[in-house]
RNA sequence: GGGGUCGUAGCUCAAUUGGGAGAGCGCCGGCUUUGCAAGCCGGAGGUUAGGGGUUCGAUCCCCCUCGGCUCCA
């Protein structure tokens, strides 16, 4: 089968970088373009969450969709693949993260070129000078065509040309029997026989001469256009000429591979579970800083979380040897060195980048211990049982409080022989899902009377960018609710607590879209008034929601479309707003800090964005002060309709995974905000009025939410604030900006007062009295709001519940100190005072004594007193607190508690006279009651008792 | 919008039906040492995130608020 052996040696070890550079030479000296690699997260395809070969970038060419500049094309195409992600780290040639090289025709060349030039760019001298003698060919059992071009131009024998099904050579595999329909075509793979192991597939060669209609036979119908569309990977024919056992020991690679030991401190070794670990590390941190490179950050859904997995799968990699924080981080700098030839833009974003994953990692590492511990103990039982399944339940129980990914789980449970149960998995998390309020998605293809309107007028014109008011005719009247609705001709009962649906043939009205929130107003008619409380959209259709106030409203009838105008004025307000919001938050935190989501209502605005730790209060300090810049500077705000590709070029931000019409509407502010949006807007930055930023939390992993109000909402919100500063300045008697200081010394004095109390001392005097300078410089807007931060932080309350609190801690000082006072006026409290007062029983001292003002701590600290002090004795401290309550301490000491007495024993029935209970330790317990009116004679029990046990 | 989970000393974490808030590291002081590292002894440092409830008694059980993490939509 193999002609002459050659050592492996022989064949010259050629470098990574060169190899990608020969083949993009080789080809571009037949005439192909050299095409740039598309980005590795294509957000334009929406088929795909990654870029998953050479071709993608390509689909439009190949399906004739766009006007071709070139024929021929050769790529280096960075991809990402998770399908086999579990083999990553465990066999030679498994990666999620990979180059693939690949040259294409589009309608140009054929199976003739593309089998030449491969055998010619794989085996002369100037190029790769692979020996011939270690390739061979497969090709599709029916494809005479390229086995007859192997035999007859390469010269191969016919051994070394093999026929393959299929679900081998064929592309999409299986495609001719099993489909997809669509344009498929044979192929043909060239293999690569080295000295000692398996052969290895180096290179397909797909031709795409097929259009697949229905089942076979005869489905398969010639295309007009035949394409070529080729891909070598390359680590894996790195490895090949380099001649190493794996890709993860290519030039490229063993520099991460030896990195990410070194950080993990182990010695790397190919044939090692520590071997693999730092191998799949190799790759997902590969993967992961070319993925948040193109700011796709670790988050809960689809590429986002791909990342996360990645990155989680990764940490427990380093976990697992010995790892206890971030350490993945630290492997970008090796990465950005291995890749700097072809991709040299990822050396500037690399802090960035490598801050993301350090971030995650802390994340992960802050709940893995915890989850693994769990997962430890699930296992543990699972062994007890003898059972061999990992409850679905469980998995997701842990994914759903620790983060940790079930792929994760499911491969640690493989490491102890356990099956995981998915459908289980999938079944737990539809419950999280519906208990975490998800609606119940109508039933599909049910057809109401709104589809039947659909079906009648396409779409209803929508007026609200121009005007709030307009005349219109009804053309559909819907009642009830789904599945139970119809449509009525004409409609007279007013008032129905039920909304009746209108659709009309043109509107003013605004359907919730976009995150802006539905209009609200009023159809208007002689004699008729509906009022309409919210506008939705189905499809291209606005449906009116709303109420019958007066007359009666039939089909086919004029009337005048009203809109709340000046609710809409704050829509449009609370929008612009959210525009400049979304400017100013990628000016300060960075581009990465993108919109994930919005609401917009009246004067009212919700904004989602990336980030991954809080926005700390200067930095939002900052974007308010931007925002208010901006609406200061009244900069205009147009917009207009024009094709996507024209907005992308022109720079308008594309929201992440949003799907666009073409012709889009592009709203510009100024010079520095263009967006795509269908909302309306104001004509004028300035007319935002006021804007105020009313909270910044997470709202999931690695996406906060500021809430934010605008005009009057705003000015009132501000006037609010103020007003709530004022009130607590004026409780506190210090100027405004003083009340954080003051706050802080009240809980101070609090907490003296308290200590006091509890140890039986004096409080420390009064600390010098704050000084009268203030803490911050002109009682600005800006800083009164961020004292109120700052005493509501300190306070752990909201702002607006700071008064309540101070008043709340003022009262409670001012109980600690009567009580003190009360303590103080009893008299001097000591353990030598309170023995003055024992009695003896047989040797043993007895004390008992009601104890004014003193705490349970103080008093537990009198009996230890009297236990050093006396080794036989037994202690019961009682003290009222307040006209219904009573606190009871009794110890007794070591040496009595060996003669049998119990404090815990003791203390039941004096706690029992005081109306109470209790119980605790032999040697110290503790008890309650209510009725302190019966101390004397419970203390007086508590003596018989005592005698009673030493008499026994 | 909703579900889960966590919040204890400067840091990392303990605290056995609800019964006296601890350890290690760090910090301060003393001793030992030529000095350093280390060692020995001692000490300071806590509103157990905040508030309310149940209880004689709450770090622990229940509710609310704040904050972190996390998932669903």
């Amino acid at each position: 089968m193999r002609g002459r052996r050659r050592p492996i040696a022989a064949i010259f070890a050629m470098k990574t970088d060169e190899l990608r550079e020969k083949y993009l030479e080789f080809f571009a000296s037949k005439g192909h373009r050299r095409v740039a690699s598309d980005v590795l997260v294509p957000t334009w395809d929406p088929s795909v969450l990654f870029t998953p070969a050479g071709m993608n970038q390509f689909k439009d060419h190949f399906l004739g969709k766009v006007k071709l500049e070139f024929t021929r094309a050769a790529s280096c195409q960075k991809c990402l693949r998770t399908g086999d992600i579990e083999n990553v780290g465990r066999t030679a040639y498994h990666h999620t993260f990979f180059e693939m090289l690949g040259n294409f025709s589009f309608g140009d060349y054929f199976k003739r070129e593309a089998i030449n030039w491969a055998w010619e760019f794989l085996t002369d001298k100037k190029w790769l000078g692979i020996d011939p003698a270690r390739l061979s060919a497969t090709v599709y059992k029916d494809d005479d065509e390229a086995a007859g071009i192997w035999a007859r131009d390469i010269g191969l024998a016919a051994d070394r040309i093999e026929r393959c099904g299929e679900d081998e050579n064929f592309w999409p595999a299986s495609a001719p029997s099993q489909g997809p329909d669509g344009v498929c075509g044979p192929c043909s793979e060239i293999y690569f026989h080295p000295d000692n192991g398996k052969s290895v597939e180096i290179w397909n060669l797909v031709f795409t001469q097929f259009n697949r209609v229905g089942l076979p036979p005869n489905n398969l119908r010639p295309l007009p256009s035949k394409n070529i569309d080729t891909g070598m990977g390359l680590e894996r024919t790195a490895a090949t000429l380099q001649g190493v056992p794996t890709n993860y020991h290519i030039d490229i690679l063993l520099p991460i591979v030896l990195a990410a030991a070194d950080v993990c401190g182990v010695n790397y070794e190919l044939e090692s579970e520590t071997g693999r670990r730092c191998r799949r590390i190799t790759d997902h941190v590969r993967a992961c800083t070319f993925a948040v490179h193109e700011n796709v950050y670790p988050g809960a859904n689809k590429e986002k979380y791909v990342v996360k997995r990645l990155l989680r799968r990764a940490v427990l990699d380093g976990r697992q040897m010995g790892m206890r924080g971030p350490f993945l981080y630290k492997l970008v700098p090796a990465v950005v060195v291995a890749m700097k030839k072809p991709y040299p833009e990822l050396a500037e974003p690399a802090r960035r980048v490598a801050g993301v994953i350090e971030k995650e990692e802390e994340n992960f590492f802050g709940t893995i211990d915890a989850g693994l511990n769990r997962i430890e103990r699930v296992f543990d039982e699972l062994r007890r049982d003898n059972r061999t399944r990992v409850e679905g339940a469980v998995a997701a129980e842990l994914y759903q409080t620790f983060g940790v990914p079930p792929e994760l789980f499911e491969s640690l449970a493989a490491e102890h022989n356990l099956a995981f149960d998915w459908e289980g998995y999938a079944h737990a998390m539809e419950e999280h899902g519906e208990a975490s309020g998800k609606v119940q998605h109508t039933v599909m293809g049910a057809k109401g009377p709104i589809d039947s309107l659909k079906h009648a007028l396409h779409c209803t014109e929508f007026l609200g960018y121009e005007t709030t008011e307009a005349d219109a005719l009804v053309k559909g009247i819907v009642t009830g609710k789904p599945p139970h609705d119809h449509l009525v001709d004409c409609m007279d009962e007013t008032n129905r607590s039920e909304p009746i649906r209108i659709v009309l043939d043109r509107t003013p009205f605004y359907g919730e879209s976009g995150g802006q929130v539905g209009d609200v107003g009023a159809l208007v008619a002689d004699g008729v008034n509906f009022e309409i409380v919210d506008t939705q959209k189905d499809g291209a259709l606005t449906i009116h929601y709303g109420h019958l106030r007066q007359g009666e409203l039939h089909e086919g009838m004029k009337v005048r479309a009203v809109v709340d105008r000046r609710r809409r004025a704050g829509i449009r307000r609370a929008h612009s707003a959210t525009h400049i919001l979304h400017h100013a938050l990628q000016k300060r935190l960075g581009s990465h800090a993108q919109q994930q989501g919005s609401k917009v209502d009246d004067d009212w605005l919700r904004f989602d964005f990336t980030n991954l730790s809080p926005v700390d209060g200067s930095q939002l300090a900052a974007v308010s002060a931007d925002v208010s810049k901006h609406i200061a500077a009244s900069a205009p705000i147009k917009w207009q309709t024009l094709p996507l590709a024209e907005a992308r070029q022109q720079g308008a931000m594309m929201l992440f995974g949003e799907k666009y019409p073409d012709p889009v509407r592009m709203v510009s502010m100024g010079d520095f905000s263009k967006e795509l949006c269908g909302g309306t807007h104001l004509t004028n930055t300035g007319e935002v009025g006021a804007f105020e930023i009313v909270s910044e939390e997470g709202v999931s992993a690695g996406t906060r939410r500021i809430v934010a109000l605008t005009g009057e909402k705003a000015t009132e919100h501000r006037r609010q604030i103020q007003a709530q500063l004022a009130e607590a300045a004026q409780r506190l008697g210090v100027h405004p900006l003083e009340v954080p200081a003051a706050v802080e010394s009240l809980i101070e004095k609090r907490r003296d007062l308290k200590r006091a109390l509890e140890a039986g001392v004096q409080p420390s005097p009064a600390g010098p009295q704050r000084s009268p300078a203030r803490t911050g410089g002109e009682a600005t807007p800006e800083a009164l709001k961020s004292a109120l931060q700052e005493a509501a932080r300190r306070l752990s309350v909201a702002p607006l519940g700071v008064v309540e609190r101070i008043e709340a801690m003022l009262a409670e000082a001012a109980a600690l100190g009567e009580r003190l006072a009360q303590r103080e006026a009893a008299g001097p409290l000591s353990a030598d005072s309170l023995l003055e007062q024992a009695r003896e029983h047989g040797g043993v001292t007895v004390v008992l004594a009601e104890v004014a003002g003193a705490e349970p701590n103080l008093m537990r600290q009198l009996i230890d007193q009297i236990r050093q002090k006396k080794p036989l004795s037994a202690v019961l401290l009682a003290t009222r607190q307040g006209d219904d309550k009573v606190t009871l301490v009794a110890g007794v000491s070591k040496q009595l508690q060996q003669r049998g007495i119990s404090a815990g024993k003791w203390i039941g029935p004096v706690a029992k006279a005081v109306g109470g209970g209790g119980g605790g330790r032999p040697d110290l317990a503790q008890a309650g009651g209510k009725e302190p009116a019966k101390l004397p004679e419970a203390l007086q029990i508590a003596e018989t008792a005592m005698a009673d046990m030493l008499g026994a």
